[in-house]
DNA sequence: GCGATCAGCT
DNA sequence: CACAGCTGATCGC
């Protein structure tokens, strides 16, 4: 069947706008996870988090909310969607969602999907902490999640599956923020952060420090809408620590703010954060980054960087004299990836970010925890396994990857050439589509693309 | 003029 | 390179 028609009968989209499908899901809003859709949406209902709805119209202004259906975390709801099979055309099936924290930015939640193509797990973008509160709470809430069912494919976010991304939890790296603070009393702060997400760690910094936080006015009704009234504030003369857009953080910046007053920047990330001008050849203050600095060794070179170790990811870094780089991430660093797989157990598994230079394929790591090889840990949903199995073989794998697909089809439209290897071998690199979404889509065959 | 898309940049 | 995002140019309406 052309992809044309295939895309017309789609049965629900996860992170995915373009083409039609009965039900659409929003993990989480932010803007890779949204492109294509806008404040004139009308193609059908959205289901997403009480938060994210909440959200919604700050994002989508003038967007018709009477399209957004919320889902309550931890409860299975039903969806009456029409039968995709030709021979029963005004049938209905019912296909159950659960909507569960996703640990990631405000109102981040996964999509568990049961119906006829089987059990789905969709992480969207997540965070897998071990030993938070918090972290226990959704470790429980997934298991009791998942008692009676086996996933016959995890949508896995692959954000940092390779074994050098190893980085410390969220509430160790806002400490490191705090020490750095501390260190500088007589030093304004400036922290990057983006339109969403990281509120945690101002909260932290709040809490521990005894001190309001800057953010920009935007960022404040964001912040009022999530239900912090009093730590924030857009007076400056309130505090010496001003959370800023992301995209205004520079050695420029700090350079300017310099010249006024003591100021050092902190950036939180789980990715090497490398500026322009080092780019340029600028020698990184101190050694802690060098490693992050050479391109060379961050550049694909048929994909041997994979292995290599990077030992400056996990600890605080200083490569120019007012910037400091703190691993905090809202993403799952390798480890966590691998405590997850090994807690679902799913039978397949697909990466869902396509952007990364050096995207992995969680199947090179982690395949040794799927299907057939986890078959002796599987032993007590041998029946349930079985029966699925007998069921699964409609549902396909659709990557951005792959060849003949929508996405390929579509970048073809747009006059752009997919370089680099293909997704049979475990590293792909694919500049071309770093723009594409992470989405997904169930097709009237069962087929997710 | 407006929204959608894309290039370029941080 | 790019966790996710902004700005500005361009195109079609």
């Amino acid at each position: 069947m052309p992809p044309l028609r295939r895309m017309e009968k789609g049965l629900i989209s996860v992170d995915r706008w373009t083409g039609q499908s009965q039900a659409y899901f929003l993990t989480h809003l932010h803007s890779d996870h949204t492109q294509g859709l806008s404040s004139t949406w009308a193609k059908g209902l959205i289901f997403c988090s009480r938060l994210t709805a909440k959200l919604f119209p700050f994002k989508f202004p003038n967007f018709n909310l009477s399209l957004l259906r919320v889902l309550d975390l931890g409860a299975w709801h039903s969806l009456s969607l029409l039968s995709p099979s030709p021979s029963a055309s005004q049938s209905f099936i019912t296909v159950e969602v659960m909507a569960i924290d996703a640990h990631h930015c405000s109102g981040a939640v996964m999509f568990l999907f049961r119906g006829e193509f089987g059990c789905l797990l969709f992480t969207g973008d997540f965070r897998w902490e071990t030993a938070s509160k918090r972290a226990k709470i959704g470790r429980t809430m997934l298991l009791d999640a998942l008692k009676d069912d086996v996933v016959d494919i995890l949508y896995l976010d692959n954000t940092y599956c390779n074994p050098s991304y190893i980085f410390p939890s969220r509430e160790a790296a806002a400490q490191q923020v705090v020490d750095i603070i501390v260190s500088h009393p007589e030093h304004d702060i400036i922290i990057g952060i983006d339109t969403l997400g990281k509120e945690d760690l101002l909260l932290h910094i709040s809490r521990a420090l005894k001190i309001k936080i800057w953010v920009w006015p935007e960022r404040l009704r964001t912040m009022h809408l999530l239900g912090y009234h009093e730590i924030f504030t857009t007076k400056t003369s309130l505090t010496r620590v001003r959370a800023v857009p992301r995209y205004s953080f520079s050695i420029e910046t700090l350079e300017g703010l310099n010249t006024m007053r003591a100021t050092i920047g902190i950036m939180p990330s789980g990715l090497p954060w490398v500026t322009k001008s080092l780019e340029r050849g600028d020698k990184p203050f101190g050694s802690l980054l060098t490693s992050h600095c050479n391109k060379s060794k961050w550049s694909g070179n048929g994909g041997n960087h994979i292995d290599k170790p990077n030992a400056n990811l996990g600890s605080v870094g200083r490569f120019h004299k007012y910037i400091y780089t703190v691993p905090y991430s809202d993403h799952s660093c390798f480890t966590e990836i691998e405590d997850f797989i090994k807690l679902v157990q799913p039978t397949s598994m697909k990466g869902i970010v396509s952007s990364s230079s050096c995207y992995v394929d969680p199947m090179y790591y982690f395949g040794c925890l799927c299907g057939a090889n986890q078959a002796v840990q599987r032993s007590l949903h041998k029946h349930k396994r079985k029966e699925r199995d007998e069921r699964v073989p409609a549902v396909c794998l659709r990557t951005p990857f792959s060849s003949g697909g929508a996405f390929a089809e579509s970048e073809r439209k747009r006059g752009r050439t997919v370089k680099g290897k293909h997704s049979g071998t475990h590293v792909s690199r694919i500049s071309a589509l770093r723009r594409i979404q992470r989405g997904a889509k169930i097709m009237e065959d069962g087929c997710l693309n």
